[in-house]
Parts: C-alpha cells; structure tokens; sequence
DNA sequence: ACCTATTCATAATC
DNA sequence: TGATTATGAATAGGT
C-alpha cells in the first residue's frame, strides 16, 4: 500500500521512521477510532514513539480502560476474605452493564433504529406499542393544553369580575357627578347667578367609552345595564 | 475499502457488527505491530468487544505500557490495590444504577407511561420522536413483506417454467401418441383386419385438463398454443 | 505538506 | 467460522 512493498523491519533512517510513524500513527488512530464506533467496543491506544513521546487515544478515557483492563486481568487470588465483597460487586456491575445493554438494545429498536434482524411480528408488536405511547402523549398533551387554556379563562374571569367592579364604582362615581351637578345648577339657579354652565366633560366622555366596549358585548348577561366589561378568553365551556 | 464504501456508524446488525469486528480487529492488531516494528516505538492496545470480552496487543507487555504510560501522565495506577478496588467497583455499579434508571425513565416515556412532569414541548419532542420510529419500523416492515411477496413470486415463477417445460413434453408425447395411433391404424387398414378402432382415450383426457386449466389463464402469453400451465402469484411488477 | 502508483484491508458474498 | 474477490483506503516514495 504504497509505491512499492516494503519488509516489516526497524526503519533505519531516522527521517523516513519518523514520517512514516507519523503517518501510520494517523492511520492506526483512525483505525482504533472507526473500530470503537463501528463495533461499539472499548478502545485504548498508546503509543511511544522511539523519541519517547507519549501519543493516545481512547474511544472512552484512558483511565476507564487501564481499569477495566486491570480488573478483567484479574482471575487470580483463590480464596482471601475481602475479594468475596469485591466479587460481589463484579458480579453486581456485570449485572448492570447486561440489563443497560439489554435496554439500550431495546430502546434503538423504540427509536426506529437496529431493526434488522427483526420479523414481522415483532415489527407490528413494536408498531402496536409506539401506536399506543403516541396516543397516550397525545391525550397528556392535549389535556396540558386544555388545562392551560381552562387556566387562562379562569384568570380571565377574575380580571373580568374586576372589570365589573370597576365599573360599577365608576357608575356610583358618575352617579354622584350627576348629583353633585345639578345641585349645583340648583345652587347657582338659587343665587340668580347668570353664569354659562360648563358642560359635564367627564359624563360625556364616560358615555363615549361605555358605547363604544358596548360593541364588544352584545349580549349583557348581567344586571350592569349600561358599564359591563367584556367578557374573555376562550369560552371551552359555556 | 471493500466490496463497498460504509459510513462510519454503529453496525445495527449484531451479526456483522460481530464479523466487522474480528476482522478490523485483525487488522488493527496487524497495524499495531506494524507500527511498533518499524518505528520502534512501544505500542499497547487494548480492546473490549460490545459483549465484554477483552483483545489486547502490547509490542513490549501491557504492563510496561501502562506504568510507562502512567509515568508519562505522572499519576500513580496502583491497579491492584484491594482496597481502591473494591471502592472503585462500587462507583461503577452506583454509575452503572444511574444510567440504568435514567434509561429507564426515558424508555418508559417512549412508552407512553410516566408523563408527569413533562411540559408541552417535551410532549411534542417526544411525539414526533415516536412518529419517526412509527415509520422506520412501517418501512422496514413493508419492506420485509414485499421481499416475502417478491420471493413467493420468485419461486411461483420457477413452478411456473417447470409447468411450461411438463406441458411441451405432454405436448409432444401426445403428438407422437396420435402418430402412432394412425400408424397403427393405417397398418390395420393396409392388414385389411375389421376390427372396431379404440379411441384414444388419453388424447380426449388430456384435451379435458387442458380446457380446464386453461380458465386460470386467459392471457396466454407464449408460443405454447393449447396446453400453457397457470401463471401463479401476486405480481408486484408486472 | 501534497501527490499518486501501488499495495493492502476489508465489505460483501458464499 | 473460513475463503474469495472487487473495491476503496492507506501509504511508500517522490516533490
């Protein structure tokens, strides 16, 4: 794999060994890499160059390898008291890692992915399942988005419970005005003052306002005759 | 680098995800060696396969490796030390629960329990998450089927010919059949014997299976004019 | 570092 | 598994 075969042995000059662990040390980490990915295996790769330069890889971390490897090497040491404790929780681990497995596996297969090796039966049995989470999640969602909707209307309603309140004391307010103005007129008529009367700004425009949120609400449901506020929201159930 | 160019991701197919694996093995281990020859550099590689077994090559001793390489990172790695050891698995098994119950917490999600807690948009990710599982497993099921269809068809078509190829010989025995019927009946007419002519009884049983095989078939489409077998199966691509 | 002829690794197949 | 083979990847040697 190059311009021409070469015999594997010691480079012996210095430049060409050096490019050449360059290169193959690319290729070799690559390698390592794809192999990790592709077969979903656990890599530890170091190299020293002759220089003594220390180059790595690991598809994990270096130190979950060492380990690893330390205590897959470890088959030795027959009976001591402690080592039941550690084989405990060995088997406890390998336990776990199994059932991980075994649920990863299932879950790829609940993505959609990993199909092959499947038959139709178990496709449709998987098709039956995601057919009935969708549905499911649909109605959860579905009821999330009622409840935020009963939410905001019941909000509404407070604000606009506050309108009517509102606008009842403006009513008592405009009430009073009217009062206040004709005894005035009656006061001024009294005392024979020939004055030009100023005209009830605040009635008129009041009266202005009041027509006008009238048009949002044709139909007054309640004893307010003339100043109720528009109703809210989304009415889900009226 | 094969029959065909593949895109580095995890190999679905546990069968040739396993295959793949020994042979990259292989050549990683090849290259390793390689590297450690001709560069004189101290290689250690360590592999765990997805189920767990452990491969390693070291160009001195994996021991060596990892001391120098420990050395190198200036850690200490004391990896059989009884007493780290056993801390060391009980970390691993707590991580391991943790990941097995996070997992779990999500697969029971796709599986349309537990929604509690979910907000609308998680809802939606979720949905649309098991949409496109929905199709992957329908494409992939249609797929199977399809193939099934594709091969009964296959298989029919091979019946098929086989029929075609009887149906010639039949044709032809019947031909020779009737030959010699007149033959024979010519040399009785040339013996000048009056005896009563048998009739061909297996000409006429013939021309009745014939008639009746013919009503599974009325497009005959080859040059075989009375005696085409019927054409089987479902045809996808007619 | 880049180029390319050549060897090599390996994906697909049986 | 193991063998085979077409094909794409790695790389030796050169600039």
């Amino acid at each position: 794999m190059g311009r021409g075969k070469i015999v594997i042995r010691r480079i012996d000059n210095s430049t060409s060994r050096q490019v050449t662990f360059s290169k193959r040390r690319n290729g070799i980490f690559k390698k390592a890499k794809e192999l990790g990915i592709l077969c979903d295996a656990e890599v530890g790769l170091v190299i020293f160059s002759s220089t003594g330069r220390l180059y790595e890889y690991s598809s994990s971390s270096m130190k979950s390898v060492i380990d690893r490897y330390g205590r897959a090497k470890e088959e030795q040491q027959p009976v001591t008291n402690p080592n039941s404790e550690l084989k405990f929780w060995q088997r406890e681990a390998a336990s776990l890692r199994q059932q991980l497995h075994n649920l990863q596996e299932n879950h790829r297969q609940l993505m959609g992915q990993d199909l092959s090796g499947l038959g139709v039966k178990e496709l449709q049995t998987l098709e039956n399942q995601l057919e009935l989470s969708l549905r499911c999640i649909r109605t959860k969602k579905d009821q999330l988005l009622i409840d935020e909707i009963h939410e905001l209307n019941r909000k509404g309603s407070l604000v606009h419970q506050e309108n009517v309140e509102l606008y009842k004391k403006v009513n008592l307010i405009r009430q009073e005005n009217v009062e206040l103005y004709k005894k005035l007129s009656e006061t001024e008529a009294a005392n024979e003052v020939n004055q030009d009367s100023r005209p009830p700004y605040n009635f008129v425009e009041d009266a202005n306002v009041h027509v006008h949120l009238e048009l949002n609400l044709p139909q007054p449901q309640n004893s307010i005759e003339h100043t109720a506020p528009p109703k809210l929201g989304l009415q889900l159930n009226p």
